[in-house]
DNA sequence: GCCGTGATGTAG
DNA sequence: TACATCACGGCC
């Protein structure tokens, strides 16, 4: 049986961390029953320097949660209609986190998985689970063996055009040849 | 296939 | 006013 990955698991540099993630399975336990999906693609925000990052907009109420410490969820909304997630990371007060952007439906998952919003929709991933320590029993991740680094992709992020010189940077990673990743 | 656009709520 | 999105329609 895969163990829980402990907070400490997170407290690390981001990109790694974000090629770390992959591979691992996603776990929401909804009326008893979990949901488990195994994580494909990520996105690395680096810091507050990142200009795509929201922590740069510096500490805000919807903010602070990336400021705090490493292995907690950020969920926000999105366009109005959408969740994302991330996991924060590197130590307390570094303004990182990673997105999960695709996952492989496991168990119990209906739907496409292969998007930020469309992960959280079909994972059951909602506001309620903003500030949620990502070993609690109802929402974690279970280790499973690494991604060897030459089945993992760099590409520049989605969606992030504003950011200027930090769109261009290869912060984007995903397994090669999933058939869920949500872009090429 | 690609491109433009509407839905929708909240942060700044 | 913009947004770390998605689905759909028109066009070629």
């Amino acid at each position: 049986m895969a163990t829980r990955l402990p907070r400490a698991f997170y407290q690390r540099d981001t990109m790694q961390a974000a090629r770390a993630l992959l591979g691992k399975e996603l776990v929401h336990v909804v009326d008893g029953e979990a949901r488990r999906a195994r994580i494909v693609e990520t996105e690395a925000y680096v810091g507050v320097h990142d200009l795509a990052s929201h922590s740069s907009k510096g500490v805000t109420k919807r903010t602070e949660v990336m400021y705090g410490p490493p292995g907690v969820a950020y969920v926000y909304l999105i366009y109005g209609m959408y969740h994302c997630m991330n996991v924060v990371t590197e130590p307390e007060g570094k303004g990182c986190a990673v997105l999960l952007r695709a996952v492989e439906p496991l168990a119990n998952v209906e739907g496409n998985t292969r998007g930020p919003g469309l992960l959280c929709r079909a994972m059951g991933i909602d506001l309620t689970l903003n500030r949620c320590a990502m070993d609690s029993d109802a929402f974690h991740i279970l280790d499973a063996p690494e991604v060897p680094s030459r089945q993992i992709v760099s590409r520049p992020r989605i969606g992030v055009a504003y950011a200027r010189d930090w769109a261009e940077k290869e912060l984007r990673f995903y397994i090669a040849g999933n058939p869920f990743i949500s872009k090429k």
